[in-house]
DNA sequence: TGATGTAATCAATCAAACTTGATGAGACGT
DNA sequence: ACGTCTCATCAAGTTTGATTGATTACATCA
């Protein structure tokens, strides 16, 4: 997991809100695109970039493609927050 | 904390440097600027960016301005990422 | 085979973000 | 008051990313 990807792939309103949308269950992309109300080749472009950053899995089944969170990636990605929400306390400890 | 704001700003390769380095401590923009080897109007531009998203404090000190991170801006979005490292596993569980 | 449905890809346009060099605002020392 | 230092801001140019509509690939069903 490359945490820059991750966080880019995640600092966009749609796609971010897709992940939300995957914590739920796994979906078809035409599933997806009723509850988010986006047209069809949008919801393929974001998707694409969402699993290119490692962060969603597909799966085909006939002529649909299901999509489904990459658990281990985000909690991958909490571990690498990790050191920065540890981090010394900001500027007290330093003045007198 | 919004989720989204922070989640962009760490999106960009030069304010997650910036992030990682103020983890070992806060610094002032001019050593920032030596440590990571950039023009001072560039890191500026990017330091408003991670401060608007609330990510890091500033602290001015004479004619220094110190920053440093605000270290639970960055737990509260492990927090934010934990269900979605938690949810339910991809596919398998829906296979017979 | 032909028609339909799902989803990826492409090319073109549009919008947003980044970079650069210059200027401006304050704090400091002489 | 003047020059200097640190940092923020601005405007212009460039680059990158997102959206749209059309096309393509593939599977399914009649």
């Amino acid at each position: 997991m490359t945490p820059l990807i991750a966080l880019r792939a995640l600092g966009d309103p749609l796609r971010l809100q897709i992940a939300l949308v995957l914590a739920r269950g796994e979906l078809c992309v035409c599933d997806l695109g009723e509850h988010l109300g986006v047209a069809q080749s949008r919801l393929s472009f974001h998707l694409r970039v969402l699993r290119e950053a490692n962060l969603i899995h597909s799966r085909p089944d006939g002529r649909w493609i299901y999509y489904s969170l990459n658990t281990t990636a985000f909690a991958e990605l909490q571990s690498f927050l990790q050191p920065l929400a540890n981090s010394l306390p900001p500027s007290r400890e330093r003045c007198l």
